[in-house]
DNA sequence: ATGCTTATTGACTTAATAGTCATTATCATG
DNA sequence: CATGATAATGACTATTAAGTCAATAAGCAT
């Protein structure tokens, strides 16, 4: 508290002020997001992001017209780039429909439920609510485009025989439950009953594919 | 506005104060669960809450020291009678596990995602990180003993050799994830892109009971 | 009816924080 | 080095909502 804060990789010998125009609203951005993560859109400080921020409240407001633009600022900075990378895999892949689901899996546990996204879905999901312009956006961008993608490979591996015909067709994005289950249970219990990544990982590869039941050849 | 507000089942000509000790309690616990689940703890004002109730604000803190006390006391309220009831119907049922759970997740649904159980789950999953108690004591009511009874189910249906060897064994939840999916659905989405009840149940049960792939007779 | 207890009220006080702005410090430029 | 432009500051104001309490009136007891 009373030191100095540390000036992260700069040159000169630490002013009490700085002129960083260009560095300002980004590092504003990211601080804001990760109290607005912690603590929900009302509950936030804007004292506090400025002290996250090394700037003083003043600064914000250089920036940003009130609260609710900083947040929306926040939230849209972390744009929905994994999804188009998704498109290009899924558009590329020719393996089997179990590889291929594999490997989206990996790469939404690594992305949604442990990478940096997962800060996003909790404030889509404690704040979607209070900001409809937002929900919406992260819908256009982010979720339907997702649910193109899984119908996608549902109708590959109904063609290539390899997925029960219908199976999920009504309701692609269920196979992508088990991950919202992990981001939940890592938001709320994860503290009183810590699970580890790669057992939800495993179990949801397992589920989707396999189902629970013994499967008898038809008789 | 302008219209008294219609004295609900009173049997007297609405005097403008009534005093009813008994009652108040309840009424106002019922108002501020409302408007917690809406606005969020943050965001809820007492005067709302006690035009909601029909009161005053300071009829509010004659009942409750504060907002905090009210909140807990809402939620509180709601208790876990449902998973007693599981507990019991589980543990009585001897059907196959295919119908035992179909039945379950019928009850899964009819409760937590439609039910008046939805309006809890959606305050455990905003606020619970603000409220620790709160989320530990509906982790020990609801959460754990939830585990064991799917944790039961699972294995009495690979000892009736139905379901697969380990299939979620080591994450017994898991198989609701399609429920728990459900309720984000309906908490963010749903006004963008409505789902109707039964696909989310039949695309639950389908799911996890057989998961996606076609199942050869093993060679 | 009369009086007494206390549930209820809502105007008031207090606390917290969003948002403002006059002042100050930094730095680019000549 | 002097100077003008403006980024940054933080004390200040405005606003909102939590929490208080003296006054009031419902309704019970006598």
């Amino acid at each position: 508290m009373t030191t100095e804060k540390p000036d992260i990789g700069a040159t000169a010998k630490a002013p009490r002020r700085k002129r960083r125009k260009e560095a300002r609203p980004g590092e504003i951005i990211a601080a804001g997001l990760l109290e607005f993560a912690d603590k929900g859109y009302a509950a936030t400080r804007l004292d506090d992001v400025a002290k996250r921020a090394g700037v003083a409240k003043g600064t914000i407001y250089r920036y940003f017209d009130d609260k609710q633009a900083l947040f929306l600022a926040a939230v849209q900075s972390h744009a929905v780039p994994t999804v188009g990378l998704l498109e290009k895999f899924v558009t590329e892949f020719d393996g089997t429909t179990r590889e291929l689901l594999n490997q989206l899996f990996r790469i939404v546990h690594a992305k949604l439920v442990q990478g940096d996204l997962q800060i996003l879905m909790r404030i889509i999901i404690t704040e979607g609510r209070h900001f409809p312009e937002l929900t919406e956006l992260y819908y256009k961008e982010g979720v339907s485009k997702g649910q193109a993608i899984l119908a996608k490979i549902i109708k590959r591996g109904i063609e290539r025989g390899e997925i029960r015909d219908d199976a999920a067709a009504a309701l692609p994005i269920i196979i992508l439950a088990p991950a919202i289950m992990a981001i939940i249970w890592k938001m709320t219990f994860n503290h009183l009953h810590p699970v580890d990544p790669d057992t939800f990982f495993a179990a949801h590869v397992d589920l989707v594919l396999n189902g629970l039941l013994v499967h008898e050849p038809k008789v």
